[in-house]
DNA sequence: TACAGATGGTTACAGGTGTAACTGTCCATT
DNA sequence: AATGGACAGTTACACCTGTAACCATCTGTA
């Protein structure tokens, strides 16, 4: 009979997810006027180099409708270049432009200032932290994309 | 410039955060025909009894918008019922009713349960995660409300 | 008493999201 | 060669969400 949500793991997990994007997201969203998503895509196609919609969402865990939207949002501040596949004319290739290299080098330093932050204010909880995350990413199956984040 | 998404926390966080309420959620889901904003309201008026909508927002970080439609759900469902404040009318009491009381007392039973198996999976990793999540509760600024889980 | 600002709660609106349906293309089987 | 099913990617639709504006009420100050 006692149970408290600010106890419950799947709050608290969401909570803490929420508190920590925020923080970074507040860093691009005004600066470079990109979405999670966009930041999504734009990290996945500058680690990665050229890549398909498709291989995007499987790295980033994003639904195709919203992989869609990204690259085409991407498109229009045009950091990215679609190329069609030699072959497989359903495929696009897709592709940093200079542009959005440039901005994926100031994100990625961004985010790793943000990284160094995160130790720094977490201690050694940042270890636990990550110990944590890896048996999550360890034992519990990706369920397959269902509505929103929320609900 | 080896920056993978895979690695970064935010993302990481997110990820697990979506995993583990989705596996909750969809426990509830379909059985209740109850959204998350609906749990998390009964959960709190279940476990602190009579409370108004601003109180029902703190404790369970939901923005007063999303409060009010989870708190006219519940009332439509015939689980929640609104009284009147004595000296102030701006202000309603909200409350479970015999039905909203029972459905509480099956998901706290379901919550319970969850938290069994996640401890059974998770292992000695639970405990890591517990203990990354305190030192985000204590080191990290809730931020105000800001749109969407997303973006 | 009067009035300006704060507060509890609701709602119109704009924008984001997944589902399902769709288009175009490929491939295996006939 | 033809055809049925799979697959890449886009889009119409319904639904959810926060912002901002709003209403009603309260409170402090003059």
């Amino acid at each position: 009979m006692d149970f408290r949500l600010e106890t419950f793991l799947p709050y608290r997990l969401n909570q803490a997810a929420e508190r920590v994007s925020q923080r970074f997201a507040a860093q691009y969203r005004g600066r470079y006027r990109m979405t999670r998503p966009e930041w999504r895509a734009l990290a996945a196609l500058g680690s990665y180099g050229r890549m398909t919609a498709t291989e995007i969402g499987a790295n980033s865990s994003m639904h195709k409708t919203k992989v869609s939207r990204a690259v085409r949002a991407l498109e229009e501040k045009r950091w990215l270049k679609r190329s069609e596949d030699e072959g497989d004319r359903r495929v696009e290739h897709l592709e940093l432009t200079p542009a959005g290299k440039r901005i994926y080098g100031e994100m990625i330093a961004l985010a790793k200032a943000y990284e160094q932050e995160m130790a720094r204010l977490l201690g050694d909880g940042l270890r636990h932290l990550e110990a944590g995350l890896a048996a999550i990413e360890a034992n519990l199956p990706m369920q397959p994309q269902r509505r929103g984040p929320e609900d």
